[in-house]
DNA sequence: ACAGAGAATGTAATCGTTTACAATTATGCT
DNA sequence: AGCATAATTGTAAACGATTACATTCTCTGT
C-alpha cells in the first residue's frame, strides 16, 4: 500500500484541465472561472492532494519559514517570546525553525547557512552575544534576507532591532520600591557581557541618582540571569554589614533564586527585604507590561 | 549588487567538470578522483557556493527536518525537552520545526499537512490530549512517516512512545516523604484529562497502599499543572481540618505555586509542610533523575 | 598489444511546482 | 455581423539539485 502522494498532474487529469489551471486555482482563485474552480476543488478532494512544499519552494525561491535563533532553548524566558513569534508566523503562513546558538556553533555549521541555503527566508536573533565573525557574515547575508534582532541586540545599528523598554522598566521598578518607602536599594546584575545587563545597570544607577538615593557599589551584585546566581547573591547579601532593604534583580530567575535561598535562611520576603524581578516570565507577578505582546507586530513586518 | 546565489552549474563551469561530478564530490566524495575533488573544492570556495536545500529536498523527497508539536510553547517544562531534541537533531543534520497544538488548530491547518506536504520527515508529539479526529489522521500519516509521542501519550499503542518513568518517579517521591517521617501525605493533581495525571495519581495511591498509609480522598486535590493551581490548592489545604504534613505535586509548577501561596500565608516550607514536585524543571532541586536525558536517544532513532 | 574489468566522468531525465507566453474562447460595442 | 478587447486556459520552460545509464579512460594480465 505504498502509494505515492498525488501531484498536480493527478489533480489535473481528474479535473480534465491542465496543471497550470490547477496551480492557478490554488494560488490565485479569482482568475479562473467559477465552473473550473469547482471542478478542480472536487478533484483535489477526490485525490486527497496536498501541495508539495519542496517543489513550491524551489520554484518560488522562498522557504516560507523563518529561523529563530536563541542562546539557550532551556531558558524559560525565551519560551514565552517564542510563543508570540510562533503565533504570528503561523498566522502568516510561515513555519518556524529553531536553532540555539551554542549548538550551531558546536556543530561547525555556519549560521548564515540557514539563510544561504534557502532553508529560511528570514531570521530572528534573540542573542546579543554573538562572536564578531558570525555577526560579520550575518550582516553580509542581511543584505539579501531580513535579519532582525529582538530583546537583546548588538551595538552599531546595523540590524533592525526590536527591544523592550529596559530603561523605562528599570526606572519604574526603582521608583516603585522608592514609593514603598525603601531608600536602600540594591541590584543583582545579569552576565557582565550582556547588553541587557549593561542597559539595566545604567538605568538602575541613573534612576537612583534621580531620586537622590545612594549608589553603593557593594549593593550591586554580579550575576548571570540564572537561579543559581540568585542563590549566590543571597549569600552575598547575607554577608553585607549594611544590607539594602530592597533588591532589584535583572531577571525574574535571579529574583526567584534569591528569594528561595533567603527563605531557606529564614529571611522573610517581603517583610525583611523587598525583591523585584524583570522580564515578566509567567511565574512572577507582572508589574511591568509584558515584553512579548508589543514586539511581535514589528517582527512580522521585518520578516515579510 | 543583487547577485543571485551560485548554483551547481556555476561551480561546474569554474571547475571545468559536469554538474554530476560536482554533486558527487559533495555527497559522495570517495567515488571521484583526488585531483577533481580538489578542483571542485577550490571552485566551491571561489564561488562561495551553498547548496540549495529546496532543490535537494525536492529531488530526494525528504525535508531533512522534523516537526515538534507541543501543547504550549510558553510552558517552561517543554523547553528543556526541546533543548535535548534540538541538540540531537542538529547533530544528525536535521532542522527542527516547531508548532504548538492550539495554534495549528486555530489556524485551520491540519496537523498532518506538515507531514503530507513534505515540510517535515517526521514528527515528535509532546501532547497527549489531541482530539480523536486529529489522532486518526495522524495515525494514517504515520504509516508512511514516523510519528512518535514523548512524555505524554495516548492510549492504544498505536504510536511509538517515549515516556519517563512516571510510576517509578512517583513511588520514589512518596517513599522519600515516608522515610522523612511523614505518614499524612497529600497529592495535587494535574488536569483531569491528562494521561500523566492519571498515571501519577494511580502510582501515588498504590505507593501509599504499599506503605500501608491512609488514602484520603480529600487529600487528593485537583489542579492543572499550573502555578495558579498550586495557589488554589494551597487555599484548599488551608481549609482542611486534618492537614497532610507532606504534599506530592504532579508538577513542579504546582509545587511552586503551592509553596509561594503558603509562604504568603506565613506557613513555612518545609517546616510546617513538606512539598515535592515532579518534572525536574531547572527551577527545582532535582530529586528525581532528569527526564530529558534518557529520552533523546530513542527519539532520534524513532525519527530516522 | 589487446581484451576486459573497473574507475571516473558526462549526458540527460527527473522531482512537483509556478509562470511567461501563446492560444483559445467569450464579451462588448458600433 | 464583425472586430477589438478581455477573460480563460493550455504549452512548455524554468527552479537547482540527484542519479540511472552511457561513455571514456586507465590499468592489468596474458
Amino acid at each position: 500500500m505504498e502509494q505515492k502522494a498525488p501531484t498536480l498532474q493527478d489533480v489535473a487529469r481528474i479535473a480534465g484541465v491542465s496543471t497550470a489551471t490547477v496551480s492557478r486555482t490554488l494560488s490565485n482563485p479569482n482568475v479562473v472561472s467559477e465552473s473550473t474552480r469547482k471542478r478542480v476543488a472536487d478533484a483535489v478532494k477526490e485525490s486527497g492532494y496536498r501541495i508539495n512544499r519542496a517543489a513550491r519552494n524551489l520554484r518560488t525561491q522562498r522557504a516560507h519559514s523563518v529561523l529563530v535563533l536563541l542562546p539557550d532553548l532551556g531558558n524559560p524566558f525565551f519560551s514565552t517570546i517564542l510563543e508570540g513569534i510562533s503565533t504570528k508566523l503561523s498566522q502568516a503562513g510561515y513555519s518556524m525553525l529553531i536553532a540555539s546558538t551554542n549548538q550551531v556553533h558546536d556543530s561547525g555549521d555556519r549560521l548564515v547557512d540557514y539563510l544561504d541555503d534557502a532553508r529560511a527566508d528570514a531570521m530572528i536573533v534573540l542573542d546579543g552575544a554573538l562572536p564578531v565573525d558570525v555577526l560579520e557574515s550575518l550582516f553580509e547575508a542581511s543584505q539579501s534576507k531580513p535579519v532582525v534582532f529582538a530583546c537583546e541586540w548588538v551595538e552599531g545599528d546595523r540590524f533592525p532591532t526590536v527591544r523592550s523598554e529596559n530603561r523605562r522598566g528599570t526606572r519604574a521598578a526603582v521608583r516603585l520600591l522608592h514609593d514603598l518607602g525603601h531608600s536602600k536599594i540594591g541590584h543583582i546584575m545579569g552576565p557582565e557581557t550582556n547588553v541587557l545587563t549593561q542597559s539595566r545597570r545604567q538605568a538602575f544607577i541613573s534612576a537612583l541618582d534621580e531620586l537622590d538615593l545612594a549608589v553603593r557599589p557593594d549593593w550591586i551584585i554580579p550575576g548571570d540571569f540564572s537561579l543559581d546566581a540568585g542563590c549566590e547573591a543571597a549569600t552575598t547579601w547575607l554577608g553585607l554589614m549594611d544590607k539594602p532593604t530592597a533588591v532589584f534583580c535583572a531577571s525574574d530567575e535571579i529574583a526567584f533564586g534569591f528569594i528561595s535561598e533567603l527563605t531557606r535562611q529564614n529571611i522573610h520576603v517581603p517583610k525583611d527585604v523587598s525583591v523585584m524581578g524583570f522580564d515578566d516570565i509567567e511565574l512572577a507577578e507582572r508589574f511591568i507590561p509584558s515584553l512579548t505582546t508589543i514586539q511581535q507586530d514589528r517582527k512580522l513586518i521585518g520578516a515579510t
